[in-house]
DNA sequence: AGAAACATTGACGTTCGCGTTAACGTTGAG
DNA sequence: CTCAACGTTAACGCGAACGTCAATGTTTCT
């Protein structure tokens, strides 16, 4: 159960971080040891208290994992620039100088449009790799259906062994996937 | 430079095979020893002599890895399927059962769906992320216009420190990254 | 034939990303 | 107070994916 401390802020033990993130209570050490995570909260015994931040930061670090197969050291960059990004945010009211923060915000904007750059990069390689695959599953379908014709009445069934995963989005080959789904 | 073995047919020795891919030598032999590669051919001496296709296969080996991130046992995996595909082409003329073809098929077609359906799922994740990051960006950009506004006629000027990398294809939440080139 | 350039097979070393165990402290329910 | 459940640090272990010698053989150029 999520441990309340004061008023309505929540907090977890790591037993329960790790359940949340489905990811396990050393792995969560590990990236605090590893700089990916600023040093959660404790209660007064010693043991670690996460906030709800932290565990969506948490998820946020797997998914970058997960979906696009950055080493920790990169998904810590990545982090770093949002830090940054919220340090800037909240530091905006109290600063001072004017240009001083349009040049904060230039350089995170830069920040975030190189990681976006990135992802269309690789966005852009993984649509052209589906477009051939598309393309030879079209190959594959003429093939079978012209050859069904040419066996007359005798329907082959050839319902692909396992899992039709992709259902039939094998056509228009540079379509965007969100359009399949 | 390439060894000319008989007639047209090029190969490489390792040497160049690893520069052609900006792989290391310690990389291909141990590919090879891990199975990613069939073992090359040798010349008397005992030296590896890679052909274009082996060449070709260590650059789409590459590509799965930097690309998608996957684990070299799972890049031989999808490997694996395109060979089968590419061993049921070349048996497709003298194999005589009519039915035996069409489950063939069926079986590389179902293989070549899954890799589609895996790139689908990871490319729409990517699509989300890229959409949240696009956000941002067009929040400091209306941020910033909205300051030089009020700050009348004094151009900040603010050229977004390092490379403008993603150029303007921040708005679209959703538009396929192929387009933005 | 001799030397430089390139390759071969071990075999040990390294970094990453955790898993696992040990020995011990904390918390909360009864 | 006691005891199970939960947490802590420290340390060693492990598989993946190579890096890095070292000792030896091969090719090629002159």
């Amino acid at each position: 159960m999520p441990v309340a401390v004061n008023s309505e802020e929540t907090y977890f033990q790591i037993g329960e971080a790790a359940d949340r993130t489905r990811l396990t209570q050393r792995t969560l050490r590990y990236y605090e040891e590893k700089g990916l995570l600023k040093s959660p909260s404790r209660m007064d015994g010693g043991f670690r208290l996460y906030s709800r931040e932290d565990v969506e930061r948490l998820e946020r670090i797997k998914e970058f994992k997960d979906l696009l197969g950055f080493s920790l050291a990169e998904i810590r960059e990545m982090l770093d620039a949002e830090d940054l990004r919220l340090q800037t945010r909240s530091e905006w009211r109290r600063d001072a100088d004017a240009s001083e923060k349009a040049a904060k915000i230039g350089v995170v904007r830069g920040m975030t449009l190189q990681q976006m750059s990135l992802l269309d990069d690789k966005m852009k390689k993984m649509a052209t790799m589906r477009g051939e695959l598309a393309e030879r599953v079209d190959k594959y379908d003429s093939l079978l259906a012209q050859w069904a014709e040419t066996a007359g009445k005798e329907r082959t069934g050839w319902a692909s062994t396992s899992g039709e995963t992709a259902t039939k989005c094998s056509v228009a080959p540079m379509s965007i996937p969100a359009a399949c789904g």
